[in-house]
DNA sequence: GATGAATGAGAATTCATTCAT
DNA sequence: CATGAATGAATTCTCATTCAT
């Protein structure tokens, strides 16, 4: 009975980083409402009232998961964006970053990006704010020179829409990051570096 | 009492519809666990036990909506692709009525691209089956010559989930259908073209 | 649809015992509780409002019910025994006839004795009632002579019960009734017969 | 409102019982269908999620009811049956104690006999197990030299049956349990001496 | 004579949330 | 610091019963 597998009294942040983990797990099989809060304190192997204590209701649990799992892709993808030196590479490598970091946080991404999003107005907030995060990011990789607000808005949704259905497809095959990139490359690539040049596409029946 | 005013007695045909009418309209808003049967009965202005009488359980109504709403979009785009001669107005006029449907029946969109994507075994076998008659078609678009298969399911779910990203964006921005489309065929068409040639974007840094 | 099987406008009678046939079966099956008079109806073939029109509640159905078989049981045992000269050949005409009736009809046996028994307020009366009748149709045949009324009664309380156990017993391994009859009369008949003659067992320990 | 006025904050094991108690009346009063949870929590004194949390769903209340009272009713039997020398006094008090129960436990023992009984696939495992349980006690009381397996089996029913009925006489007229147990000896003590002894019973025509 | 259409009421079960210890 | 005990409020689903045709 008395503490072998987990040491009790532990620290507050230590306890709450467990919480979390278990709370984005269970978001992630089974959505917010699926979800249940002794669940989450089942798999997070303390008592309901220290969930409630700590991280509050379960509005702001979700909160705080969306928030800790938005932070910790955004820094993956920054940082591998860093370094690189053109417009190419760097999307490159922010297409890499993204595809792998959904690879190995399956459940981080479940609930970012399948159960967070249209979840009713009481949530819709943050998780806009969190994937608007991440658009702006794309925003950013392509909209070095001077295309308009609104065309590279539109492009960088349309990228993260692609790349976002490819990662389900990566995942599905389990291909590695790197082809799944070059996959997204070959369809848009051409595309994007037009639209930073200033061409575009004309249908082709006028 | 919120429901429309509606004659009693209706024959089984017509109230199936209205009970439809208002779970579509109910899951979209809520999603499926966020529903309740009694908001999706008073706004069909029936009682809940036709709903279970005509449309059985909560499970059956949902993929009751998923079928039908699937069958209308994919109507929809199939009789707009249908009479277009080379690839390019094929796609052109497929995104167009993609677009032009998802502006116009949000609910039915909302519902089947939202809320019914990853949400647990007991659906993702109905849902699975209409996402993928849609990727299906498109992947009958592009693919007229021989792209591999792994090449032509890539690209076409690279292509349904740009599509997507940006129907949302349009129906924030409003922008009509045909603009939309030229963004979309702006940045993946040339990509397209090449991938049907058998050209591909190689890495920049080898 | 026009009438093969069903031949429809039946006189009222012939419906009436059509239904009565399939609640004795469902409250056979699923006690009163659980039957449903949906299922009533299924199984007799028509809709509910008949069932409700000729016999009306589901109380009054449940009444009706006993109140057939018990008489069909009666009748059986009653005519069973009629012409039997001794004490000793009545009883055993009789519970042939009792272990007979159970075997050949099961539902009718099960909805008297198992469903029935001890069923709250509202039917205890109609169910006791019918009890009675067998119960005091035994009292008959026990106290020809003398027996004072509590002896006699309590007699044929504990016959009636040990031939049901029986019949349960006969029913499960298929024994004819003859020798179920055997068995209890084995059991029963020199207890009786010293009853009838005023001697009693007593203590042996005294 | 109708339950015990209750102090908070019980054990989990009291407050178990409690709620045991108050489902033995309640099945015992309304059956198993007819019983509602909301009806047990209330005379429990407690909420109905209490309930569920500590036995259980309907079934699993129903269960735990039976085990319990069966184990009662068993012990009070095995314990008095103890150390009784002769099987003349072995049966003696087993009866006695059997009505005394009966007498004592009115509650307990219609849920155990009446209610019980011939209750579909999910539960007919449960009580036939208990029910058995005291066959096969009657049984080893009677068959202490070597009647058939057969004979004893069916000898051990009918007392059981006809005690069963015999307590419902008593508990109606509230005669003690010595003296209903005298009437059943009365009635098969005989025929069971004889049967051990291997005599029986043979039809008088022939 | 017969039925499809319709419902009010109540069933089991679960959940987010809070005290008292 | 930590929890066992406890619940009000929903939710899904079923059933006996009745009209309007």
């Amino acid at each position: 009975m008395t503490g072998v597998a987990n040491p009790k009294r532990l620290p507050r942040a230590v306890r709450e980083q467990q919480m979390l983990d278990a709370a984005v797990r269970v978001f992630a099989d089974r959505g917010y409402h699926g979800a249940s809060m002794d669940e989450v304190a089942e798999l997070a192997g303390v008592s309901k009232p220290m969930v409630y204590l700590y991280l509050g209701s379960k509005e702001d649990l979700f909160g705080a998961c969306i928030r800790r799992e938005a932070a910790r892709l955004m820094e993956r993808i920054t940082s591998a964006v860093h370094d690189a030196a053109t417009i190419e590479c760097r999307l490159v490598s922010g297409f890499e970053a993204f595809f792998g970091y959904v690879a190995e946080h399956k459940d981080s991404w479940n609930v970012l990006y399948h159960r967070a999003r249209a979840l009713g107005p009481p949530f819709a907030d943050e998780v806009d704010r969190a994937r608007h995060d991440i658009i702006d990011a794309v925003t950013g990789l392509v909209d070095q020179r001077g295309a308009s607000a609104g065309e590279a808005g539109a492009l960088s949704h349309a990228l993260v829409g692609a790349a976002d259905a490819l990662a389900e497809w990566a995942s599905r095959t389990g291909e590695p990051a790197t082809v799944t990139t070059a996959r997204l490359m070959n369809l848009v690539w051409i595309g994007i570096e037009r639209q930073i040049d200033g061409a575009s596409w004309r249908p082709a029946s006028s």
